[in-house]
DNA sequence: TATTGTTATACTCTATAACTATA
DNA sequence: TATAGTTATAGAGTATAACAATA
C-alpha cells in the first residue's frame, strides 16, 4: 500500500503532489469569485488580527504596500472593511471588519468546510482515524 | 491533541488551513519565479502527454485558449517546449518537451521535494510513520 | 531624516471579440 | 459551416519610482 512512500524522497512526493493538488480543490470552493485570494486572506488576518495596519498586512501577505492599498480599497468599497485613526500616529489607519466582512468569512469557511467535510464522509471510519493523526503533523508541517 | 479534530467539521477545519497554507511554502520553492504556475503546470501535462495541442491544453488548465496562445509562445520562446505539425489535421499544432523543458521540471521536482524531505527530518520517526500511513488517504482525497 | 501610506505608471496573466486557415 | 488557433484589446493584480504627511 505504501509503496511510493518508504522513503523520505517517496513519502515527499507524494504528499507534494497531493497537498498541492487538494489545495486547488479547496480554492475552488470560495463563495465570491470576484473576491481573489489575497482579497480573501486580508480579510481572514484582520478578523484574526495576524495584522490590523497597511504595513503589516502587506507584509503579512508578502505584497508590497502599492498593491496593498489597492486590495484594502476594494475591500473599503464592498464595505467588507472600515478604517480608523490610530490612536497614537496619525500616519498609520487601523482596518476593522465591518459585520459584512465577518459574515462573507464565516460563509466562505462554511463552504469550503462543507466540501471537505462532505469528502471525509466517502473515506472508512478507519481512514478518518489516521487523517485524525495526521492533522496535528501536517499543521505543524505547515508552520516549519 | 486532537483536540480541534475530534469532530468531522473540526478535521476539515484544521486540513483545509494546513493544506492551504503548506501548499503556498510548496509553490514558494519554485525555480524558476519567472515562469508561472500555469506555464510549469502546462510544462508538467506535456511532459505526461496529458494533454498536446493548444485546445487540449487550455482546456486541462482551464484558461481560454488566447490564454494558452500566450502560455505556449513563452515556453517556446524559452527553448522549453518545439512545435511539431499535427499527422492529419493543419490546424492543430502538436507540443513536445525539449530537453531543457525536461531537464527544468526535473530539477523543479528536486527542489520542492528536498524542501519537504528537510521538513519531514525535522519531524520524529512516529510523525514520519504517521504520514506514511495518511499519505495514500490524501492522495485519495485530491482525487475525490 | 526615517517611516507610513498613496499616486502614477508599467508588466504579467487572463478574458472577450474578431479574424485566418483548415476541415 | 464548424473547428483550431491567433491577434487585438481590455481588466485585474502586482511591481517600482516618486511623492505627501507625520514621526
Amino acid at each position: 500500500m505504501h509503496s511510493q512512500t518508504r522513503t523520505d524522497a517517496g513519502l515527499a512526493t507524494t504528499l507534494r503532489i497531493s497537498v498541492g493538488r487538494l489545495a486547488r480543490r479547496l480554492r475552488a470552493q470560495r463563495l465570491d469569485s470576484t473576491l481573489s485570494e489575497t482579497q480573501i486572506s486580508v480579510l481572514v488576518a484582520v478578523d484574526r488580527k495576524y495584522a490590523s495596519t497597511p504595513s503589516e498586512l502587506a507584509e503579512y501577505e508578502k505584497v508590497k504596500p502599492p498593491s496593498m492599498t489597492r486590495v484594502i480599497a476594494t475591500l473599503e468599497e464592498r464595505g467588507l472593511l472600515e478604517r480608523a485613526p490610530h490612536p497614537t500616529d496619525k500616519r498609520q489607519a487601523i482596518l476593522a471588519m465591518t459585520p459584512a466582512g465577518t459574515a462573507l468569512l464565516k460563509e466562505n469557511r462554511r463552504r469550503r468546510t462543507a466540501w471537505l467535510v462532505q469528502r471525509l464522509k466517502e473515506l472508512t471510519p478507519q481512514e478518518r482515524a489516521t487523517l485524525r493523526e495526521a492533522a496535528p503533523i501536517l499543521e505543524k508541517l505547515s508552520q516549519a
